[in-house]
DNA sequence: ACCCAGGGGCAAG
DNA sequence: CTTGCCCATGGG
């Protein structure tokens, strides 16, 4: 197996891989190992580089979004103090691309769990219904069509809870062509996400969970509890109504909103403290 | 024991 | 158009 290093300015492996949009990478001494499509890929950042083991550096690079333009992102950024603490504390932080189905269905999974267990959802999942990995401990998270011929008690036995039903019936929609995520991927966002929240168990918040970060919509911002609160204290901690939270975040976020987010949102969580504090 | 978690859906006001 | 409630489960 031989090894690949690539020059990755502007990235932060451990960052982009804690920051709570992929669920499924495991340290590994130095470094990290998961799956980029159906190989066992190691990653492993030293400085400005990134080895890479398990697939060729175009592939890893495109996973991991190197051509992300994160210099002109961060010039849009926000210029109030929390923000700059975010920007600064997550630095090199990259919305990654993933696969559709693997990201729109743990977020699917993803209602009312804390990071730790949506990760311990997908695990039980894949051990249970994904196609192993050659030569590797991981397997792929099943496709739909695998996933359509689950029970929902076997989904519950994975500790989906009501999450289960959701889960199944999004497989099946998937599975029988009633969706179609590559059509849905050609879509301008706005009808993206309306067809997506047809799908059991998508509202908006998991549709644009799964608009950016698989989609490519780096515009979407996802507002959970987290980002909520976050927005509130920048707004003066007044209650905002949802349309009031996305009008706010439309104004002063810019085009790479959905970036300006997952820095707000990671940096809230690590650093424990709100704008204002 | 108690609270909360990267929500969705549906009924009721 | 909002608000209230239920849906299960595990971690802190």
């Amino acid at each position: 197996m031989t090894d690949h290093r690539i020059r990755a300015t502007d990235f932060d492996l451990r960052m982009t891989l804690e920051s709570g949009q992929v669920f499924h990478w495991l340290p590994d001494g130095d470094g990290w190992v998961g799956l980029i499509g159906n190989c066992e890929v190691r990653a492993e950042q030293r400085g400005e580089s990134l080895m890479i083991r398990g697939t060729t550096p175009d592939v890893a690079a495109r996973y991991f979004a190197l051509d992300h333009p994160l210099r002109t992102i961060y010039r849009r950024f926000p210029k109030d103090s929390f923000s700059l603490a975010a920007r600064k504390a997550c630095a090199g932080t990259r919305i990654i691309r993933q696969p559709h189905w693997e990201c729109l269905a743990t977020f699917i999974t993803s209602s009312m769990k804390q990071v730790a267990h949506i990760r311990q959802m997908s695990f039980a999942i894949r051990e249970r219904w994904g196609d192993r990995v050659q030569g590797s401990r991981f397997r792929m998270y099943p496709k739909p069509e695998r996933l359509a011929g689950a029970t929902e008690a076997g989904l519950r036995a994975c500790g989906l809870g009501f999450r289960a039903k959701n889960l199944l019936g999004a497989a099946q929609w998937i599975a029988d062509g009633r969706m179609d995520l590559d059509a849905v991927a050609k879509l301008p966002t706005p009808a993206a996400r309306d067809v997506l929240c047809r799908l059991p168990g998508v509202g908006k918040k998991v549709a644009n969970c799964a608009l950016l970060f698989a989609f490519e919509r780096l515009d979407v911002v996802p507002i959970d509890v987290w980002i909520g609160r976050v927005l509130r204290a920048m707004h003066g901690g007044s209650k905002l109504t949802a349309a009031e939270l996305d009008a706010f975040c439309a104004d002063r976020f810019g085009d790479y909103a959905g970036y300006v987010q997952q820095y707000l949102f990671h940096y809230a969580r690590i650093s424990k403290t709100l704008p204002g504090q």
